[in-house]
DNA sequence: AACTATTTATAAGA
DNA sequence: TTCTTATAAATAGTT
């Protein structure tokens, strides 16, 4: 029915395809709602394009057409919600509540909440379980604990080898100002090299740790005369 | 498209209704199909005569027609309403998985599980939160023990009592028998008493142990034993 | 169910 | 997309 016959088989040409999708879609959905006015039929008609965009038509309301064919078919009404999908989320909802609450009620009880609905042996495994995470815990903390031990006695060192190194230059620079001027520049000397070759010593280890670059001169000397009589013990 | 034109309404005549019923039925069948081939549309038809019967079309299976129909629908739904029930269910259920979550992790870290996220003071707080849990369940269990302890202390008791009532019974009767018969009784009213005094303790309620009686009055005092447990009831 | 006059749907082109 | 139009297809009424 048209210029010329087509062979009924998927039309190539997408817009041709298109084209004739819409004018067949309106001819199927006119004549699906004239059977149902003249034979007083119950008609749906539901029509997915290409482009999965829905067209349709019922002459009452699809879902009753639906319920109707599912009766009909006497398959279980699974199609259209028996179940409808708020059901099934309330479902969802209410197993989570539960579950839930059991939790809750397992996670008073490890509290020591909540103890009196329980027997003896309960009470027991209860112990027991707390023991056993008490035991895990506290190797944890000790772990960690000792590893922040070791830490800070590995930069303890770190420091104390600094100091150490950081002493020996002044007392070259001292001994190097005595010896190369009696009477002479040992103000200048001291004001001047030994200010230079603190910062820069500290700097080689801990670049992000500013803090000992304000500290002046004597407090590096009482430091490391610390950590002499420390190490003297 | 035919003899004549035809208004769209309802057939009167029941027998052309059904005859064009059949034709335009067919028409539409046909139609349906053709377009789901042309077009590559997804097409579902349902048709129910006014005399109940099916027919249908649908180019994939009716099922995921309709499935895909309610999908649509809902999304359709969804965005007209987007506080619907059902976004609301999700909501809710969406939350509760969360809750659930999070309470599962605690009840793990509790469980002295999974205990690497966790800093020192974190564990601090855990291991005091366990240690108290496990004082209040070992106060509980301690008193639950003392409870029972008691309770078994009061029924021994008063099986002890009962004991010595019985003794008196059986004393009475002896001196009664020996009083009857002058040197034969008494021997066997010695044994017999002091045997029975400490393993009788328990089992005196519970009339179907009848090892230990032995002795020749057994039935007297099986019989007492009955009265004082129905008595007790 | 078959026929056929006619209406309707639509393919192709604009 | 929409309109037009030639033509295919559907079908109302008849046989």
């Amino acid at each position: 029915m048209g210029r010329g016959k087509i062979a009924i088989r998927r039309i190539d040409n997408s817009t041709s395809r298109q084209v004739t999708f819409s004018k067949r879609r309106n001819g199927l959905l006119k004549k699906a709602k004239e059977l149902a006015i003249l034979c007083d039929a119950d008609v749906g008609v539901i029509i997915f394009s290409s482009t999965n965009k829905l067209y349709e038509f019922s002459s009452t309301s699809m879902k009753s057409v639906v319920q109707r064919y599912n009766r009909s078919k006497e398959e279980i009404n699974q199609l259209v919600n028996p179940m409808s999908d708020v059901k099934l989320w309330q479902m969802e909802a209410g197993l989570l509540k539960q579950q839930l609450q059991n939790l809750h009620e397992t996670h008073r009880q490890l509290m020591g909440e909540e103890l009196c609905g329980l027997g003896l042996e309960d009470l027991q495994k209860l112990e027991n379980q707390l023991s056993l995470s008490l035991q895990v815990i506290r190797m944890k903390k000790e772990e960690s604990l000792t590893n922040e031990i070791q830490e800070l006695t590995r930069k303890g060192n770190l420091i104390h080898q600094e100091n150490i190194e950081l002493y020996k230059k002044i007392y070259e620079a001292r001994t190097y100002a005595t010896n190369f001027d009696e009477n002479n520049g040992f103000e200048a000397c001291n004001s001047g090299v030994i200010q230079a070759h603190s910062p820069t010593n500290l700097h080689l280890c801990q670049p992000e740790d500013q803090s000992m670059l304000d500290i002046p001169l004597r407090e590096t000397i009482s430091r490391w005369n610390d950590c002499m009589i420390d190490a003297g013990k």
